[in-house]
DNA sequence: GCGAATAAACTAACGGTGGTAGTTTTAGTC
DNA sequence: GACTAAAACTACCACCGTTAGTTTATTCGC
């Protein structure tokens, strides 16, 4: 009916539902029409409270994102700051794998996510990287993180072992039982590959900033320049 | 119009249009009736051709799937194969980023994708890494490349230097030039992504595998715990 | 305290979406 | 030459995101 004298509808109720919404039935389950019947209104109200749908799905992403630390920036020395945020940062994408998709767009305008940004890029700066090389570092774990949260890799293979007999595969026999062990293999790459990266960056750190933490400015330019 | 002397539609050609439009416009551009329209037809006529629309969406993945160098595996060292493969199946999702959250999904029943993992899985498996690490590896690189593919870390920077006045963001002062150095950031992330991997697991490899290339086998769990 | 402005719900509607049913005509097969 | 299958069509269906305009309750300025 018309104004009520309680507001039916707040921000955050909006967005908690959405979430909810969005893990238990997937991202194309939320409708406008759908969320609203969730909250017991009636879809145009949703707009007196977000411009659109979209910045519904963009609040929804901004408060995952509130689940990440990057407080360990500031307490732990790079290598373990990325193992430390890469994980959290997986954890909490892998908890709500249906927006990754949204959210994977980047930070956008979203908050907490720029604050992120900030925090890694400010926190490996300090710790003597290289301005473009610290750009890199923060795209590479975006990218690791958000592919493995993006959808399980083990899950991708369908179950049937029917399809898998073809002789086109010889080595997929067992590939039915993959979606079975879906948390130990996607958990399991993710760990192997934050591991690889960071043992990797650790030798590519010698070889650039070596011992000294603080190099003459002006020899690496901030623009990532690489030609 | 009844059923023409000669048929309108092909697969092959609702493929290829299908993909010209996700690339010129973006996957939300697709619809069953814009794309028939491009291919001069009606909507319910793809019907014929494809069972639903998200078939349509395979067969392109599938397509795109093919342009991926998978022989590297028959004819270089596990390392070396990585990377070939590694860079043309970026290449190939790069040059198409628009499907990628549609790709991303895994191979499901597309046979060009599942050939792929056949290949790579195989690969590892008889350069000695035990199996469940092999699949690992797969997953892994799978994250790298789909994550760096996805889309653009850079270009998920707003251009507009406003945003990042704000003193919550005291390292983003110069995150809008992001978006315009966006190849060199993606290119630069992946490959550095790539060498760390690749370092970090030829260590693995001498620690894991050894110098005997067959190892008796039953050392190895096949579930990758850490504790 | 009262009038004006704002806020929060509603109904109705627009154009677009994926998909289905049923029709018509052609092409190919026994 | 009769039958079947294929490939286009038209006409729908229920749903989608969004806008416009309405009604009523609250809040703010004087």
């Amino acid at each position: 009916m018309p104004r009520p004298r309680q507001a039916l509808l707040t921000r955050q109720r909006i967005i908690d539902t959405a979430a909810e919404l969005i893990d238990t039935e997937g991202l194309d389950a939320v409708s406008t029409r759908r969320l609203a019947a969730q909250l017991g209104v009636r879809g145009p109200s949703l707009y007196n409270h977000f411009p659109n749908k979209d910045a519904i799905l963009d609040a929804v992403a901004d408060e995952i994102t509130a689940d990440v630390d990057i407080g360990c920036f500031a307490t732990h020395e790079w290598p373990d700051a990325l193992r430390v945020w890469g994980r959290s940062y997986r954890a909490a994408l892998a908890a709500h794998p249906h927006i990754v998709p949204h959210l994977a767009r980047g930070p956008g305008r979203r908050p907490r996510a720029l604050a992120m940004a900030d925090a890694v890029y400010g926190g490996l700066v300090r710790a003597g990287w290289p301005p473009a090389r610290a750009t890199h570092i923060g795209a590479l774990m975006r990218y690791l993180v958000a592919g493995s949260a993006l959808g399980s890799f083990a899950r991708g293979f369908a179950s049937d072992p029917a399809i898998y007999i073809s002789s086109d595969y010889p080595h997929l026999g067992q590939a039915h039982r993959l979606a079975a062990h879906q948390h130990e293999v996607d958990e399991g790459a993710f760990e192997l590959g934050l591991e690889a990266v960071i043992r990797g960056l650790q030798i590519t750190y010698e070889e650039v900033v070596g011992g000294a933490h603080h190099r003459p400015h002006g020899t690496e330019s901030s623009a990532p320049t690489r030609r």
